[in-house]
DNA sequence: ACGCTTTATGCAATCGTTTGCATAAATGGC
DNA sequence: GCCATTTATGCAAACGATTGCATAAAGCGT
């Protein structure tokens, strides 16, 4: 059906195998041949098959790479610069998804094995550890965001203390003294990491602990709105929120939308990992952003380096990208009595009495 | 280095080729050397190589998706929805993104075809016809969302007709005279459609059209912005806002934010396609979903009933799947006099004064 | 027990490349 | 102009499966 470096080599009338050296550069070749076989090669629109290629040199020019959905919005971009780094390198992005479900990553990784790929990128379960570590004998092997107890692969990690610390100094430098804290389960390490940083910015600050302002759950924004539930319902209710578990931020906001409660001039409000829609939400959300771009980046430089020369121990087994904040409008400084500085009036509804002209 | 055919067939004191057959089930076999090799196949732990077997049969058993980004919540759904059946039927995703750039779009197609995937779902950009035409004599083809008019090939089309009639009607139903609607590009398809029916909907209802309440403009939130303002700066603005081109969202939520504008007491707001937070919002947003979920399910089918047995012209080159209106809280009846049926008092900011009782 | 049909196996070619080894051509030193 | 090198080419064997064809083994009727 298409042409052949069969159909290549016969109409310059040479030997398969010189057209093969001539086009791929390899070996021993004059340097008129070469020329001549690259013409024709184009004249008759030659493309390799890269099925034939890799049964011969055990690669596919396939890379993978396994997240958990494609909902979260980090997930989405770490795809998106995964996809175009490789693809300017010629070689082709297996998106898989893995639900962070056990089996699934299981199933995924036999087949995508199977298939030889050259590389793979994953966010791990943390489930499948023993079978991880079996492939990567078999295949560079890159782990993100999550680690993998269970083997000893390299893993591009976000600095979720660092990031957490960041944000709770963010609010305690604008005034705030009691930070109310949603973050993920403290069964992942991101839950543990992020509450390590809150608790160390807290201590440093000399503001004592209170269990009462730290909620834990799952990521779903359900998570969100039930603890911010239980942190307005406070007989102290903090001044701040910090939602550290990045689903959860729709509840929170549903909740503080529901009671009326003003954002940042009744609550300042600070997330973790960026949406898109948070730069257009009135007020724009700040947040703390875990650098999903230069995880990913990171994450394929790794990848590409193992895959390389098939360098294995570097030494270095855990990379760590840093955190930084993003200071939008949800917070706001509160040593004054509250609904002094940022005073919107807040009229009862009206068409267009509005605070600022609009202007973008 | 992994365990091959011929590694079985030795263990089994058989030829390659009885393994072949018994493991894959072709042609003739005895009951009990088929039991016996499929034995000893999973005691070694062989896994067939499909890269071996793709040279033979001319599979790959890879299948490409092809969108223009993961930022667009339909296009995740689709990704995610595709992914799944294929892998159910044990083919691999290979998901690319072309950010709508004909230059991209024709890299990855000829990629793709060279690593001989046995099926494409594509959402073309319209800009590279003559090529899918092409392609699409050596691997079956399904478009998806948009139609690439140079070519005749069988795609799978959102009713944005219907949608955007339904929604429009909804407003009027709702007492809504002056509906503005911002829709996408009229050089596109969906631009195009959804001002159609929108523009039936009014003349159903007997309402004249006025193409101040029309504006059409990018697929960004800065449109969205440009065009609430523009539709409210109004003598007379609309009382319903039909925002019909999905990614102006963000910009048409701000200005109303900006400008303290109620919905949907002061203004009603119909939005087109779904976000995972437009349930969130507070009000929850009402939208026409377009039924991404059932454009990808559709698209998967019709591309393996053509994959399966090579089903070349069945007659129908089109499918529509019908939209569907998902009322939410974001719009509201106006034959009363305004903010008197669902009045939230909109206090001047207070902590705990909540409109309605917590409760989700 | 003999031929005839059916069924099960093996042989070897094939898919489109790459690559080690042998050979042919070119180069160069004298 | 001849021999030793270097350089360019071709032959053929891989890679790991599938598959047409030939053959061996079995089944069966008489």
């Amino acid at each position: 059906m298409s042409v052949t470096l069969k159909d290549v080599a016969q109409a310059a009338r040479v030997s398969v195998s010189t057209a093969s050296r001539a086009l791929t550069g390899t070996g021993l070749t004059s340097e008129r041949t070469q020329q001549r076989l690259t013409r024709i090669a184009r004249e008759l629109g030659y493309r390799p098959n890269p099925i034939a290629r890799g049964l011969k040199t055990g690669q596919s020019r396939l890379v993978a790479l396994l997240v958990h959905n494609l909902t979260n919005a980090s997930f989405q971009v770490m795809a998106e610069v995964v996809q175009a780094r490789l693809k300017a390198l010629n070689y082709q992005m297996l998106l898989c998804i893995g639900g962070d479900d056990a089996q699934a990553e299981s199933d995924t990784l036999t087949t995508l094995v199977d298939h030889r790929i050259d590389g793979l990128i994953v966010v791990p379960t943390g489930k499948n550890g023993a079978q991880l570590k079996t492939l990567a004998k078999d295949v560079p092997i890159v782990c993100l965001v999550r680690r993998d107890d269970a083997t000893d692969l390299e893993t591009v990690l976000a600095d979720d203390p660092q990031g957490a610390y960041l944000g709770t100094r963010h609010l305690i430098e604008l005034g705030h003294r009691r930070v109310g804290l949603i973050v993920g389960r403290q069964d992942t390490t991101s839950g543990r990491e992020r509450l390590s940083g809150y608790v160390r910015a807290l201590r440093e600050a000399g503001i004592a602990r209170d269990d009462a302002l730290i909620h834990a759950g799952h990521y779903v924004p359900e998570t969100g709105a039930s603890c911010a539930r239980k942190l307005l319902d406070l007989p102290r209710p903090p001044t701040a929120i910090f939602v550290a578990n990045h689903e959860a931020t729709l509840g929170v906001l549903r909740v503080t939308a529901e009671r009326n409660i003003a954002i940042p001039d009744d609550l300042s409000l600070l997330c973790y990992e960026d949406m898109p829609w948070f730069e257009w939400h009135r007020p724009a959300i700040s947040i703390v952003d875990n650098g999903a771009r230069d995880l990913a980046n990171l994450a394929v430089d790794r990848l590409l380096h193992r895959m390389d020369k098939d360098n294995g121990n570097d030494g270095v087994r855990e990379y760590r990208v840093g955190a930084r904040l993003i200071k939008r409008d949800s917070c706001r400084r509160i040593d004054a009595p509250a609904s002094a500085k940022s005073g919107k009036p807040k009229s009862s509804p009206s068409k267009s009495s509005a605070a600022k002209s609009a202007k973008v």
